[in-house]
Order: C-alpha cells, then sequence, then structure tokens
DNA sequence: TCTGGGGTCCTAGGACCC
DNA sequence: TCTGGGGTCCTAGGACCC
C-alpha cells in the first residue's frame, strides 16, 4: 500500500449549481457574479464552460462580460445555495473514510492509502456524483501540491488547450477525469512551465524571478537557494525552490477550520465622498461583524478597517481591543477608531470591517 | 464602461526594552 | 561629543488563493 494524496474539484462548481436547479438552462452560457445585473460594479464568480467560449471568466468585471456575451445568463451569487451543496460533497467524500480536508466550497484533499489510486479516484466522482449530481476532477500526486497541480490536467477543456507533455496516460480528445503527478514525472510535466503554474507563485513572484534569469519552473528546481532567499526571505525563498522541485511536506489534516478572523467588505456603485456616510456605512459593518463574532462563539481582540479610495488605492488601519469582547458598541467604536486613523478623506470606493480573534494556542 | 468578497500567511520596519 | 546592538512585539502592506 502507498500513501497518496488526491485533490479533488468541482467542475464549473457555481454555473453547475445554478444549472442543477434550473435544467433549462444547460448547455447554455452561463455567467454567476455580483448581484447578477451586469451593468454593475462586480466580478465573474463562475462562468459554464459555453460562457468561456466567449472569453468570460473567473475575475473578468460584469461589465465586460456583458460586452464579450450579452446573450449570457447573468445570475446573482447565492452563497447559501453552494455552501448547501458543498456540505454534500464534503460528506460524501469523508462517508469513503479518508482523511479529508476541506480548501474551500468546491475543493478537498483526500490522503489515502492504496494500491490503485485510479481507482479510488473513481470511487470518488461516483460517490460525489451520486450525493449531488456533479461532475468533478481529481489529482493524484505524492503530496498536496502534485495532486493540486494534477488536478489542472485532469480537467475538462473545451479550447482544445494542449495537455501536458505525457498527457497520454488517456487517449487524446477525451476528458482524463483524473491525473497522476509523481516525482516520477514532475520535471517532464512541470519542468518547461512557467514558474507561475506552481501553486502559490503569481504574477509578482514570477516577475522578481525572472529579474534573478529564472523563468521556467526547471530554472527554479536548479536556482541556487542562497540567492533566492537573498531576494525573498529566509521562508519564502527555500520554500519556492522546494516547490519547483515538487517537495511539500505539509500534510492533509481532518482537523476542523478555525478561523483567524470575519470580515465584510462593499465596494459601492458610486464612490462616496460625505465622510458623515462614511462613518455610517462603517457602524453597519460593524454590526454585521458583531453578528458574525457572535455566531463564532469567540471574542475578537483587534477590529481593522480597510479603505480603497479612488480609482483603486486600498489602505488599512487597525485598532486593538483593550480586552477581548464580542460587545457590539466596543467592536463599533474600535472601527471607529481605525477610521480615524486614516489621514485621507478623499472618495470612498470600498469599505471593509475585519474582526481578529486570538492566535490559537500551539498544538 | 476596468478591477468582488472572503480569507491566510509572511515581511519590513518602527517601538520599546535591556 | 555623537548616535551600540540584540530581541520581541505590533502594525501595515504585499502576495496569493478560492
Amino acid at each position: 500500500m502507498t500513501a497518496w494524496v488526491l485533490h479533488v474539484d468541482l467542475d464549473q462548481f457555481i454555473a453547475a449549481v445554478e444549472v442543477l436547479r434550473r435544467p433549462e438552462l444547460h448547455g447554455k452560457p452561463v455567467v454567476v457574479g455580483g448581484d447578477g445585473d451586469p451593468t454593475k460594479r462586480g466580478v465573474v464568480a463562475t462562468a459554464s464552460y459555453e460562457a468561456r467560449e466567449f472569453g468570460v471568466h473567473s475575475g473578468l468585471p460584469l461589465r465586460t462580460a456583458a460586452r464579450r456575451c450579452p446573450d449570457c445568463v447573468f445570475l446573482p451569487v447565492d452563497r447559501a445555495a453552494y455552501e448547501a451543496v458543498s456540505d454534500d460533497v464534503m460528506a460524501a467524500l469523508r462517508g469513503l473514510g479518508a482523511v479529508t480536508e476541506v480548501m474551500g466550497w468546491d475543493e478537498a484533499f483526500v490522503a489515502v492509502d492504496t494500491d490503485d489510486p485510479e481507482g479510488f479516484a473513481r470511487d470518488v466522482q461516483r460517490a460525489i456524483k451520486a450525493a449531488t449530481q456533479l461532475d468533478s476532477t481529481v489529482g493524484i500526486g505524492e503530496n498536496r501540491l502534485q495532486a493540486k497541480l494534477a488536478c489542472g490536467f485532469g480537467k475538462p477543456s473545451r479550447d482544445g488547450a494542449p495537455g501536458p507533455v505525457d498527457a497520454g496516460q488517456a487517449g487524446s480528445g477525451t476528458r482524463p477525469g483524473a491525473f497522476r503527478l509523481t516525482h516520477a514525472n514532475w520535471f517532464t510535466v512541470m519542468g518547461a512551465s512557467p514558474v507561475s503554474a506552481l501553486w502559490g507563485i503569481g504574477a509578482k513572484t514570477a516577475a522578481k524571478l525572472a529579474e534573478l534569469g529564472i523563468a521556467t519552473v526547471s530554472d527554479l528546481a536548479a536556482a541556487d537557494i542562497a540567492v533566492v532567499a537573498q531576494r525573498f526571505g529566509p521562508t519564502i525563498g527555500p520554500w519556492l525552490v522546494a516547490t519547483a522541485r515538487g517537495l511539500d511536506s505539509s500534510h492533509v489534516t481532518a482537523e476542523p477550520y478555525v478561523p483567524r478572523s470575519r470580515g465584510r467588505e462593499v465596494t459601492f456603485q458610486q464612490d462616496i465622498d460625505d465622510w458623515d456616510r462614511v462613518r455610517a456605512e462603517v457602524v453597519q459593518l460593524a454590526g454585521l461583524i458583531t453578528q458574525d463574532v457572535a455566531a463564532e462563539g469567540r471574542p475578537a481582540v483587534r477590529v481593522v478597517v480597510k479603505v480603497r479610495y479612488r480609482p483603486f488605492f486600498t489602505s488599512t488601519h487597525g485598532v486593538p481591543l483593550g480586552a477581548p469582547s464580542a460587545d457590539r458598541a466596543e467592536i463599533e467604536q474600535a472601527a471607529l477608531a481605525a477610521l480615524e486613523k486614516f489621514p485621507d478623506r478623499r472618495p470612498v470606493r470600498l469599505l471593509g470591517v475585519r474582526a481578529e480573534f486570538a492566535a490559537q494556542p500551539e498544538p
């Protein structure tokens, strides 16, 4: 028996949930985001595969999506609905008896000892399909990093994008549904990819690496750790090189998620320049946060206010609570005190309030 | 027609203490 | 004349992810 990590990812999850409860949308280009009005400020949460053919994708402004695809069906985000389906998915996974770590509404890691990980992957897909009618993709690896990246190679693709170098594990043109990425094929599959293909490396880090002459995963894997650490610090530097080598020492855990903070934020349809109104909005957010803190059952220790000014410049300031508290008046007062720390009174695009909980004791 | 909302983790730099 | 240096805590910001 070998220890495997599986990464399970639901296909176009949010759009699929919407189609499930509105079957007439099946096969149509569906875009979910904001309050469903594509003339407003907001971005795409998920686009169905049909919508993606119009160049609509997650993170795209809704207004741009509407321009690219005027005939797309635009729906509002319905968190409660997705959470309910997600709970069913995760229950189905746990029902298989393996250690399951939930990573979001639509993805989870599963640790399992087996000699047939592809067979277990099919069990996973069958269980999810039976519980929710939803399709999923499974990445198989020797650690979380490999499993996560493997999942991307197993995803259905309608745009004819080429698969990895040795994607021939499945017949060409068919949907693999699962993909195995291990130390054995790591550099064959990943070596020539840009570093941004790695989990945790975004555009900014890729640009900094490029300044060091590092462009591909192979480049980074062969880089001098001391040089990278010099640029990125003693924690991130070595981690970057290890990641490029396909190494990941983190383990899959079934420990329940304990949030470090709870926040609420709003982007206004029109920027606000009246600071009396800004204060009133902060008070309102503080009220919502108080409810979230009460629901969490743990007191807050600090309150942070976020302000995004026009056009898109963001700043934060925080205030510690004198003592841990879940009291509405104290949280509201701290939020207003944090707001006073902003010296700038320019028009405001977004306001946020976040409550931080005390750090959990080390295990 | 720009650029949501919910999070986490790490770093840099200032304050403070000895 | 001169302004050391180490450790720790806190804050704001950066970067990334779903």
